[in-house]
RNA sequence: GGAGGGGUGCCGGAGUGGUUGAACGGGGCGGUCUCGAAAACCGUUGUGCGGGUAACCCCUGUACCGAGGGUUCGAAUCCCUCCCCCUCCGCCA
């Protein structure tokens, strides 16, 4: 959600943002519209509650003089009291009319803004999915020919290694789901207590969210919006599979008001993900690369609002480091303003080499909100003057296990399929050097 | 799943229809006193929205006592629906 107040002073930026996103520019005017109406509505309605309560405060003690009026006065009194009646029930009825118009404004409102996308980031590249701007590259993908041997895909290693099993994970659940079995399930628990012990050595708050959330969650995390149809709803109960721990970490402060001298607050969730994956039939159908069901290590910051580019920078910083622990060859690609979330002004990807694909696969994402999402979270800062403000709110994922588990065999196989351990992760998996056939 | 109790401001806790945004206590903040601190005393203490402002402070109006509806001239107070929390029983990783 955007800031009323700066929709209307500048709205020239919101449309302007709104196009480089590809999205409906008109929508501002729209909204102008009905928020001029809205206001309008409201001033109305508010003079007219003003009167109506004058007029009651006058009714009470007119009855009470009624009650104690002698035999020659009744009359009068009683006359006073009815005319009052009568004109505050003329009121009332006007109060509630100009009530429920400004309700309605307030909701045509409230639904036209979930139109309006995050302003972007004026340093993000513009356009759409194919003009991103690379970053960096780091690391070199192996030349497998001169190393005299075709490289096997993740399925393939996995198989052998008796590591993943998809065949039946689609018996049991359907397609796009697998099992870890052995060292593949050993492989993930290394995983996770590297990311683990390298965020909560960087100060980040470790925690185990919920994955079911209600609608209201979902909502403010905006995953209701364009993602709807990816997320999993359990009508029964009304609840809400997540797609990532973005929205339990969001959600976890919501409706607080932060004190600035708390800020950063920055926690690292570990938790399932949930993925319709509708419209995505056809892609990725072999392996582990795109699955209905993953687990997922992610990084959660809330921050002043000066600061989130520097943290933004940070939450990169750290994603790359645990890259390169497992030695991983990767670019960082700064994402073009077309392919952004509704809520992210700007957007750094990292994606790794996967070698029987030829090319890059996004492996991470982080993601500046800015005070886009904690407006709808109503989830606020106050500073040391006392004055409550918007705070800024940033995710970024430090291991989306799947799809690193893909990077880590493909990369680290060796002529026999074997799987060599990258040093870091080793103290994880007992020291072993590398991953064997059973 | 069954039975009962309860949701009020930063916290505790009053308040059953009319100047109640809300008594009282605690905490916080400011001040007096003190070399300083404590104690004592005095004052102050929310958020959203609209208007006065382009904006802050400020002033003003309005809304907010779990959420949403309803009754009424008027609702924290009465009615309905829902949500959440607590206690006991049952079931259970």
């Amino acid at each position: 959600m955007l800031d009323p107040r700066s929709v209307r002073t500048d709205p020239d930026t919101v449309r302007a943002s709104q196009a480089a996103r590809g999205a409906d520019p008109t929508v501002v005017d729209r909204y102008l519209d009905i928020d001029a109406a809205r206001r309008e509505a409201i001033g109305r309605y508010e003079q007219l509650r003003a009167e109506q309560k004058q007029l009651g405060k006058r009714i009470g003690p007119a009855q009470g003089a009624l009650k104690r009026a002698d035999e020659a006065d009744r009359r009068a009194r009683q006359d006073e009291v009815d005319a009052l009646l009568t004109q505050a029930a003329g009121l009332a009825e006007q109060v509630k009319a100009a009530e429920a118009q400004a309700a309605d404004l307030q909701q045509q409102l409230d639904v036209i803004a979930l139109d309006l996308d995050n302003v972007v980031d004026p340093a993000a590249p513009v356009g759409g999915e194919e003009d991103f701007v690379v970053l960096a590259e780091v690391g070199h993908p192996r030349d497998f020919p001169t190393e005299g041997f075709t490289p096997r895909d993740h399925l393939e290693i996995g198989a052998r290694l008796r590591a993943i099993d998809v065949e039946r994970g689609a018996k049991v659940s359907g397609s796009r789901f697998f099992y870890l079995t052995g060292d593949g399930a050993l492989l993930e628990i290394a995983l996770l207590n590297l990311a683990i012990s390298l965020a909560t050595g960087n100060g980040l708050t470790p925690v185990i969210p919920p994955a079911l959330v209600n609608p209201a969650a979902m909502e403010a995390t905006g995953f209701l919006g364009q993602a709807a149809e990816n997320v999993y709803h359990l009508a029964d109960d009304d609840m809400y599979l997540v797609g990532t721990a973005e929205v339990p970490l969001a959600g976890y402060h919501g409706d607080e008001i932060i004190p600035a001298g708390d800020l950063p607050l920055r926690y690292v969730g570990f938790s399932p993900c949930f993925r319709r994956e509708a419209g995505s039939h056809g892609r990725d159908t072999r392996g582990i690369i795109r699955v209905h069901q993953f687990d997922k290590v992610e990084m959660f910051t809330y921050c002043a609002p000066e600061d989130a580019v520097a943290e933004h920078e940070q939450l990169l910083r750290w994603q790359r480091e645990f890259l390169d622990l497992l030695e991983i060859p990767y670019r960082v690609i700064d994402v073009a303003t077309g392919d952004l979330g509704a809520s992210a002004a700007r957007k750094f990807d990292i994606e790794a080499w996967i070698p029987t694909q030829g090319r890059y696969r996004e492996v991470t994402s982080t993601s500046n909100c800015t005070t886009f999402q904690s407006r709808r979270l109503n989830i606020r800062l106050r500073s040391g003057e006392g004055t409550v403000a918007p705070l800024a709110t940033l995710n970024g994922t430090l291991v989306a296990m799947p799809r690193v588990i893909v990077a880590l065999l493909e990369n680290h196989q060796t002529r026999d399929g074997d799987v060599r351990v990258p040093p870091a992760l080793r103290p994880f998996l007992g020291g072993r050097e590398a991953l064997t056939a059973p």
